[in-house]
DNA sequence: GGGTATTTGTCCGTATGTATG
DNA sequence: TCATACATACGGACAAATACC
């Protein structure tokens, strides 16, 4: 006997029920003639992979309806089912239910300090738990085995999917799932991208930029050029001097500056990559998810001339470090170029998480958390920047206007003796020169500390904010 | 035979598991020894006084991990169990819950083909999806919420410490939590590699190899060279001459042909290392958990210079490919060259996806789930072996103590004709050529096919082993 | 030496405890 | 508190092997 019953764990319908009906509409329409032995509750409950209690409670109800017959130590056998009443309930649905929770909690330590503005924290106090823990337990039941077999290399199919689908909605961003690969990190990626463009080339970055992309191109032995940039970004004419052929630009949010690239310039860097045969853009869109004034800014992606962009996000920051999930949208004629010379790679992501993120995606999980944060980190935002209110006659910020971390920018102290005072108010900033890749700044850059208030909770963010503007203050008198 | 096990009713462990615990112990010992028949399950329950399904639950489990076997109507015996694995814990034991279950249960499709001999391929019908499943569910529990930050870059350090105790007791290699580096995948690991040691290198691989590892070294930029080999492994003489610095090598286990490197050679092959500064070799120990035959191979890492030696295993093979975890033991002197050169990477694993594997590790699930699965696939190997005894005469087969797979060796067909012979049976055989690496080989090797067994059913091994011999011996006469 | 009682692995239905939401 | 699902434990029925008469 080989009851093949497909079953859908978290569909609203227990298990037993799933079974028991299945079971049932066998025996009315014919397809278990009387006196046929069913498979024991042990072989259904192994073929089914549940547990044999749920076969049992099937096999109870059956029982106790009269389709069937136990004869103890033999099995199940199914009943004379001449007078069968046929009650068909009308169409009694119930069930549906959502099952969410999950509220705002604190962080944890901080080490040493009493305030610690990291850059490129996160917030997990709102982090659905709950949610991701229930489509999680989905994702392992036993329907789903295939899950811990090895999957597309360049990602779950529906995972990309559906980023394509949050792409085009949130960011503009045109592309087909084929051209989405799904990695462990950015990093990861561009240690791909090293592959696919091949090492024999030059980047182009802004400077200070994220200095761990840099470290990964020097890593893969690509050649990195610092350019200079205004307060537009990356200055495309003296980019078009360094000799560079690709450009790895943050346009929406620049990192560490907070500096976005008006249309004008990106249509310039665009132009640049338009001009020679094998140039490309690397758009890095890092926390592209947190604005909190103004008009959403376009991807370059977006923008026309996407056969030239590079398209590069993460889930690290939008829902959690530890989860690693990142993707890049790479321009059709480089996604032939890519299956050639890195689609060997299997996929540095677990099936099952990339399951688990595609949930989250597809259910509007992700959107309704993006509401949420959104609104978490405007609240610290708007908060620190109230809280420094005092000291806008030496500083001056910037970056104000989305990301998770300010600029501090003082008239004339440097950014070692700024970091000095703070870390004896027990406070750590960090200083922007570390960002800086080539020569070290010598103007501005110089006098500016970044403050990152992902991660910290309000209380630490008045906290951190009034240490500061007593330790600044005292000494710029 | 009269065992006075000592049970204690509700203290946490189940009766069953005591019983088995109990005789697990005594065989491992040697209080029983091998061929010894143990006490019916009536008679061990009459004298424990439980229950005959006690005693049966006991057994069973200890059937399933492959301590012994049972003879129908004449008793259960105990296994020649050279290689049973045995991670002891430095002290401290604890156990909670055990909880096992499930036996092997046939695949999916096969594609096109009626069978299929994928070679790397994995059965996934004993995994212990209810374990994975609880276990996961418990480390994402609130108290847990750290799990979603980013964590050690170089893997969890409790993980690290569970892959150095099972490294030691069960692969003998002795290294510190700091020596190991976790990564998403062998490949992955290898692309640090690259970075770590420098893509001025050369690297001496043997040939057929494992193919994707070939392609990180090239996509990567370092030269690689095939290295001839013999009936022993990758020849010195050979080595030396290549004038590589580097040399890639399966000695426990060769990946595709089997072959397990005799001491001497290992000895040959490390003193190279030793020769010159700068040289390394890379031991990768893929599927060494599986050995059916003979005293398990040390590796190459225990044989002393294990500051020449960088040892490489993965998770993908013996737990479940989807989960993506790999590591790699380097020689203490190429840590700090790790940390300078790769260890701003962030983990590409999920730091929930290392917590669950730690306790997988240090709950003793792995053990138990390799001791099943060693059990799983030497009955496959020996019913293959056993289905296709009727090809002796003009195939030769080797690589055939160890692995998830044969090699087949005709006396006269070339792998092509052989190949499509078993396609017009419907099965699918894989030629060795696809694995050389240079020049394909002209020998023996032009005409030997691979059969991965490891993803089949029995059902289909035999049938696969009959239509093959039915294709094959209708040409050969 | 051939039939029979016993032993044995195996399969079975059943009952109860426990964790979770 | 209840529904669901899983874990543990119990003992009966049966066919094949074996021991015994």
């Amino acid at each position: 006997m080989d009851l093949m019953i497909p079953l859908k764990q978290g569909a609203g319908t227990p298990l037993y029920e799933q079974i028991y009906e299945y079971i049932k509409q066998e025996i009315r329409t014919g397809g278990l003639r009387a006196a046929v032995r069913l498979p024991s509750t042990r072989q259904l409950a192994e073929n089914l992979k549940v547990s044999r209690s749920t076969t049992q409670l099937a096999y109870d109800q059956l029982l106790a309806e009269g389709y069937i017959e136990s004869r103890p130590c033999r099995g199940y056998f199914v009943c004379e089912a001449e007078n069968l009443l046929e009650i068909s309930p009308a169409q009694g649905e119930k069930r549906e239910e959502e099952g969410e929770a999950a509220s705002p909690k604190p962080g944890g330590e901080n080490g040493p300090w009493a305030v610690d503005f990291l850059p490129r924290g996160i917030d997990l106090g709102s982090f659905p738990y709950g949610v991701w823990r229930k489509i999680s337990r989905n994702v392992m039941v036993d329907g789903n085995r295939e899950m811990f077999l090895s999957g597309d290399s360049q990602g779950e199919r529906s995972l990309r999917e559906a980023i394509r689908d949050y792409l085009h909605a949130a960011r503009g961003v045109s592309c087909q799932a084929d051209q989405v690969v799904v990695g462990a990190g950015s990093e990861y990626l561009l240690m791909l991208l090293a592959n696919v463009l091949g090492r024999d080339r030059t980047v182009a970055m802004e400077s200070p930029t994220y200095k761990q992309a840099y470290r990964v191109f020097d890593g893969q032995g690509v050649r990195v050029l610092p350019v200079e940039m205004d307060g537009r970004g990356m200055r495309p004419d003296r980019l078009e001097e360094s000799g560079a052929d690709i450009a790895y630009v943050m346009p929406s949010h620049q990192f560490p500056t907070g500096i976005v690239m008006p249309v004008g310039r990106r249509q310039e860097l665009l132009q640049w990559a338009g001009r020679k045969k094998g140039r490309f853009l690397i758009e890095d869109d890092y926390d592209s998810e947190f604005r909190y004034r103004g008009k959403p800014v376009p991807s370059l992606q977006s923008m026309g001339m996407a056969d030239r962009v590079i398209y590069l996000g993460t889930f690290s920051q939008s829902v959690a470090p530890a989860i690693r999930i990142s993707y890049m949208v790479l321009p059709r004629k480089l996604v032939a170029l890519y299956r050639r010379r890195a689609g060997f790679y299997a996929s540095t992501v677990s099936r099952i998480d990339q399951a688990i993120l595609c949930e989250f995606l597809t259910e509007g999980h992700f959107e309704r958390h993006l509401n949420r944060m959104r609104a978490v980190y405007r609240a610290k935002h708007d908060l620190l920047l109230a809280s420094l209110k005092a000291l806008d006659g030496d500083f001056q910020m910037s970056g104000e206007n989305a990301g998770l971390h300010i600029l501090l920018t003082h008239r004339s102290l440097g950014e070692r003796r700024l970091s000095e005072l703070a870390a004896a108010a027990g406070v750590k900033v960090y200083g922007l020169s570390s960002y800086f890749i080539g020569e070290p700044e010598k103007g501005e850059g110089s006098r500016t500390v970044i403050l990152g208030y992902a991660s910290l909770t309000e209380e630490e963010i008045r906290e951190g904010a009034e240490r500061l503007t007593r330790a600044w203050t005292a000494v710029s008198v």
